[in-house]
DNA sequence: GCGGTCCATCGACGATTGTCAATGTATGGG
DNA sequence: CCCATACATTGACAATCGTCGATGGACCGC
């Protein structure tokens, strides 16, 4: 799991960043460095209720079901995804926000 | 890969993102992956005229010469930083907007 | 109960990655 | 011309990653 504690503020171009926060901020863009997890990502997302079981990933991805299970876990590590299991389906969805935390960082202060 | 011609079942409407899509910027998020690099990054941007060559990277990330030359490859073929060979020394500086694209990707991950 | 569906985990495999030492390639100074 | 500096490239290594098939576990309908 990936501490959010540090990662709201510094935006990564500003001042050089320390090594907790690089390692924390890396992790996050580490799982979306795989083109798989964000087709995940956005299929979840284009869902009409904003979430999706398993099921419903599997084949769009065109990737085993363990494989797919595996990427969604890195996902909901990273903080990206939350997972509710409801009977016997698993449904994953978007954490609020994160996605937007995340730009934040990438984002260049406007005194440029 | 196959791109996502065959719509006969089309139960994720929303329209997902394209497999060419998402390894083009998978490609960038995974360069970002790597706290060494985000450091790199951060140092670089963090210059006074906003460039930096090797010798100046090698202390601070506390890396070889060779790893800090590898990582800064990575993050140029990645589109992210610029090299300029002036005399003996390599300078790296930041790719103008680069990181504010990747940063408006990610505000709309599949509402595009 | 029993069988079937949905999903997570495990074990294994090749492929990729991050790192270093060693070497190669320019460039500039005496 | 020789040597030192700055950097890129190569080769090698362990570690990690992405993928699959097989297995296990929870849940539901009958």
């Amino acid at each position: 799991m990936i501490e959010t504690v540090d990662l709201c503020c510094a935006p990564i171009v500003g001042e050089a960043m320390s090594v907790d926060s690089a390692v924390m901020l890396a992790a996050r863009f580490k799982a979306l460095g795989d083109p798989t997890r964000l087709r995940l990502l956005s299929i979840v997302a284009a869902q009409e209720d904003r979430e999706a079981c398993v099921c419903d990933l599997t084949e769009p991805v065109a990737l085993s079901q363990p494989t797919v299970s595996h990427h969604l876990k890195i996902l909901v590590d990273a903080g990206l995804l939350t997972r509710s299991k409801r009977g016997t389906w698993s449904f994953y969805a978007l954490v609020p926000g994160a996605l937007d935390q995340l730009a934040d960082r990438l984002r260049t202060p406007a005194t440029v």
